[in-house]
DNA sequence: GTCTATAGTCGGATAGAC
DNA sequence: GTCTATCCGACTATAGAC
């Protein structure tokens, strides 16, 4: 399994990947995945024993690959403060919804192997921006009484909730308007210094 | 149609209620319905067209009942800010998802009579929130920059987003740190007065 | 209004040839 | 490794009896 030099079965996680973002889990089938991908069912099933083996596979690709953005986010030597607002600020396909936490309602997410890319991908922003946060705090740029835990869940859970808002309104506007006021009450949190 | 001494009809919309809830949409078939519903093939296919005028009544029925609750928790002549925490520290089941906006990113919410009952549901709390915090502001309670709009597109969406938070990590902690996190940005919010 | 029977399609997967 | 042929069950819906 795995072989570097095996052809249709990267071609088949590229579709997997392309697919469980557009669609989801539930919604793509394997047949879906052959398509796009252009290889028969007797790849799709010699490289993996079948469809969640698959998704598990793209879902870590996608996992690792948004990590890597997030860390160049949140580069060392810029000031802490910047770093949260980097990671509100940036550029979303709101409508998109966010490529792994858009399955966060499946069944599928009480399989292991699909929900652990997805909460280690949550996890690791939520760890850069709890650092980031608890850097701030000992700088005296945190309002007394804010803890960098709770902040870090909270601005990660206005994110994430705010691809929801657009989806549902079916406007990225909401997306930004929930943006913005995360980065207002950011602003409130640390006013004493900055 | 709709017709009130129908007695099917009443447990076959019951019956998409719950499923709606716990499965979905894509997730929930015609045939679960009819046999949590007890109901036959013919009973729902004479009551309705089919499955999504099933699943577009039930959540028309769900976000009228959770829009009264909500109206219940906004009373006038509580303290606004009394209001918006109460609203953000109501007790949840943070696993099962949001009762409406779990449908955020399914296929369906690109049909107009799936995707308004819960945008009106989201937007009836947004416009709770925003008119609650715009009372505080004219109290002289909110810290100047901050504008009651985007302060309330962010809190719904740390609710919102605290679920699909709790859903990945299935931990309902995951929820409740958002919300104290939010709460305590609330807090710095208003700290001037308050 | 409610039921059972039936239909056609797609779901996920296996068998076995090349 | 890759392909095509095939299987069985579930999905949504229709037909028509009661």
């Amino acid at each position: 399994m795995a072989r570097p030099g095996s052809s249709k079965r990267e071609a088949i996680v590229a579709a997997a990947k392309t697919l469980l973002w557009e669609r989801g889990y539930e919604a793509t089938s394997p047949r879906d995945v052959m398509a796009l991908s252009g290889a028969g069912q007797g790849s799709l099933y010699h490289h993996f024993p079948g469809k969640r083996e698959v998704a598990a596979t793209a879902l870590a690709e996608m996992a690792a690959e948004e990590i890597g953005v997030i860390d160049a986010l949140f580069t060392p030597g810029t000031p802490p403060l910047d770093r949260v607002r980097a990671y509100l600020t940036r550029e979303r396909q709101a409508l998109r919804g966010c490529r792994l936490a858009r399955l966060a309602n499946e069944a599928a997410m009480e399989e292991p192997a699909l929900r652990e890319p997805v909460a280690a991908y949550l996890g690791h922003i939520e760890t850069s921006l709890r650092a980031s946060l608890a850097e701030a705090r000992e700088a005296g740029q945190l309002a007394p009484g804010l803890a960098p835990a709770a902040l870090a869940a909270a601005l990660l859970a206005i994110v994430e909730g705010g691809y929801v808002l657009a989806r549902v309104h079916w406007d990225e506007a909401a997306m930004r308007a929930a943006i913005d006021g995360g980065v207002q009450l950011l602003a409130a949190a640390m006013r004493p210094q900055a």
